[in-house]
RNA sequence: GCACCCGUAGCUCAGCUGGAUAGAGUACCUGGCUACGAACUAGGGGGUCACACGUUCGAAUCGUGUCGGGUGCACCA
């Protein structure tokens, strides 16, 4: 089943080349900007009138006339408005059609899609050298709702977590865990707290330049392949690894340890991106490094900048990794798309490596290559993030906290329940609004991380939505009769009807969340339904209804509560029947 | 110096590929629970969409310029 604006574009846009003896009419027909204006309005009648050379109002008079005479029983009522808008009024009889057919089975909220591709989507991407802090959430929330997104689609989808775990920091740790496991042994206990293992290591090289020097030696021998250095590498990734998965669990993010496409696991392929880009002439010494010149790129007073491929030790740096990642998923993957969901900053970087991989052939001709980008995360002070201290925010110390103040929340609400059933709750409220609140921001702008919002309960956040699905699972517990073969036959008041048709957009938002990569879109969609529930809510009674209509307030909560369940589960965010 | 992102209500942010009278949340003020859950809801005040010029039937949205903020630009990732 076609989404609604997808069929009226359709049926408008045919008119209109009828009409105007255009062939591929846009009549760019979107949600109704304002009630009064009916369900959908096109807007592209005048752009058409200019180009045919006629009068706008007479062209869509003209166009209401042909759709009219074809009587499709979609449509109950279409205007001519203002300088030659067509406002479109849906039949109520066909959209309580197009509710029975959902009803029967909800998974049609999202059709899939008629062409499955392959898509790569490269997200979190934490290094492993030291904990993951508040700078990583957005990343990893962003890429796990259009991960789940686009699978709910029916595409294929292959999640990449492209961790750092073969930098020069894994020297100085290697190195350290050396002298540690020698004198004090019980290295997990030590690793307990990477973060202040980190800083002890790092303390231990910036003071003793013999050490310094011996962890240089270090990445040296584990990117050689060294047997000693790579079992203790391997503990230590280990342990990161771990603490990982466990905020994954806790924020309830879709990747497991078989996502995991590491550094280093391109290690094998840097040679022969070397050589690859050397027969094909792009390569060239300077300053004593292997470096790619691109003319469209220009650095400091102009000056042609490089990809440095290789550095003048003979080292190897992130745009080799991520050339032989791409052809890892263009050619090995044989992926369509490839989403990189990665900040902002490292726009230019990625500029660069989709360009030089383009050129040498590191990227077929079928894959779409995107830089999802997101904006920086800011402290108060309008400067990327810091505590007063200078350090970040530990990512999982914002998560306890959110939960703490759920819990606070729910149990002074909610009294009466179960220490048990306080925890999941909390646990879920808390999870819930952090995450909201970030992929509810259009995630191209910075945005200033502030306590109170990112963990605020009210207004639009994510208890909200989870409220109002609690509200609506109370009330389908209070009547017992069931709602087999039930089907919503009233739209009669207003809010009945918005919100009917406001399920019936689900699909639109998904599809522009799919294209587009920005899950607010479907943030602003749910607190939108959210919203209408309540006003139904309030406007018209359910369980008192006479027989008739209370089946049919019923089955449309029932279907509200499928679309808000459904809408959740795509940023990741759970439900519950109480809160 | 060059490039990218941004500037919308006191604060935090939307604004659907140019549409009709610019919207939410929050904060502030006023109403609504013996009720299908008040984490809700109804209403009020609050705006030179940074500024200027241009494109056009129409601009917060597109173009140019100015101002202001953020970010990136050679061997870190």
């Amino acid at each position: 089943m076609n989404t609604l604006k997808h069929t009226l574009n359709k049926l408008v846009g045919e008119a209109l080349s009828v009409v105007s003896g255009l062939t591929d009419c846009d009549p760019n027909v979107i949600t109704a900007s304002k009630p009064e204006f009916g369900d959908y309005q096109s807007n592209g009648i005048m752009s058409i009138a200019k180009k045919v050379g006629t009068n706008p109002r007479q062209l869509a008079s003209d166009v209401v006339e042909k759709i009219t005479a074809d009587a499709n029983p979609l449509i109950a009522k279409l205007e001519v408005a203002g300088p030659g808008f067509i406002n479109i009024h849906l039949s109520d009889t066909a959209l309580m059609q197009r509710a029975s057919e959902i009803q029967n089975d909800t998974r049609k909220l999202i059709p899939t899609t008629n062409k499955v591709d392959k898509i790569v989507v490269d997200y979190s991407s934490p290094n492993l050298a030291k904990e993951m802090h508040v700078g990583h959430l957005r990343g990893t929330i962003i890429g796990d709702c259009l991960a789940r997104v686009l699978e709910r689609q029916g595409h294929e989808i292959i999640r990449q977590n492209h961790v750092g775990d073969w930098g020069t920091q894994f020297g100085m740790l290697i190195c350290y865990m050396r002298e540690i496991s020698v004198l004090q042994g019980d290295l997990p206990t030590q690793l307990a707290d990477l973060e202040s293992f980190y800083r002890a290591a790092k303390e231990r090289f910036d003071a003793d330049p013999e050490f310094a020097d011996t962890a240089r030696g270090s990445v040296v021998k584990l990117q050689g392949g060294d047997a000693d250095h790579l079992v203790v590498w391997q503990q230590f990734i280990d342990e990161s690894l771990k603490h990982c998965q466990a905020l994954y669990d806790k924020l309830n993010v879709t990747l497991s340890r078989k996502d995991l496409k590491a550094e280093s696991f391109y290690n094998k392929d840097l040679e022969g991106v070397v050589k690859k880009l050397e027969e094909a002439s792009l390569l060239s010494i300077s300053n004593g490094a292997r470096c790619v010149f691109l003319p469209e790129f220009t650095g400091k007073d102009g000056e042609p900048l490089p990809v440095i491929i290789q550095k003048t030790d003979g080292g190897y740096l992130y745009a080799t990794t991520d050339l032989a990642a791409v052809q890892f998923r263009s050619f090995d993957l044989k992926a369509e798309r490839s989403l990189y969901v990665v900040d902002a900053r490292q726009s230019l970087h990625f500029q660069q490596v989709f360009a030089v991989g383009r050129k040498a052939g590191f990227a077929s001709e079928n894959i779409s290559l995107e830089h999802i980008a997101y904006g920086t995360m800011m402290g108060s002070d309008g400067r990327p993030f810091k505590t007063r201290s200078g350090d970040t925010i530990k990512l999982v110390d914002l998560l306890d906290e959110a939960i703490r103040r759920a819990h606070e929340l729910v149990s002074k609400k909610n009294p009466g329940l179960d220490e048990t059933t306080y925890l999941e709750i909390a646990e879920k409220v808390g999870i819930a609004a952090v995450k909201y609140a970030d992929l509810s921001k259009n995630r191209t702008s910075d945005y200033v991380f502030d306590w109170s919002s990112m963990l605020s309960f009210e207004g639009n956040t994510a208890p909200y939505l989870m409220y109002a699905y609690a509200r609506i699972r109370s009330i389908l517990r209070k009547q017992n009769s069931g709602l087999q073969g039930v089907q919503i036959t009233s739209v009669s008041e207003v809010a009945e009807r918005n919100l009917l048709l406001k399920i019936m957009q689900l699909s639109e938002v998904v599809d522009m969340v799919a294209r587009d990569c920005y899950p607010n879109l479907l943030c602003n969609y749910l607190y939108e339904l959210a919203g209408m529930f309540m006003r139904f809510y309030e406007s018209c009674p359910i369980l008192k209804a006479e027989a008739q209509l209370r089946d049919s307030r019923l089955a449309l909560s029932a279907l509200t509560a499928a679309t808000l369940h459904q809408g959740l589960d795509l940023l990741g965010i759970e439900t519950l029947e109480k809160m």
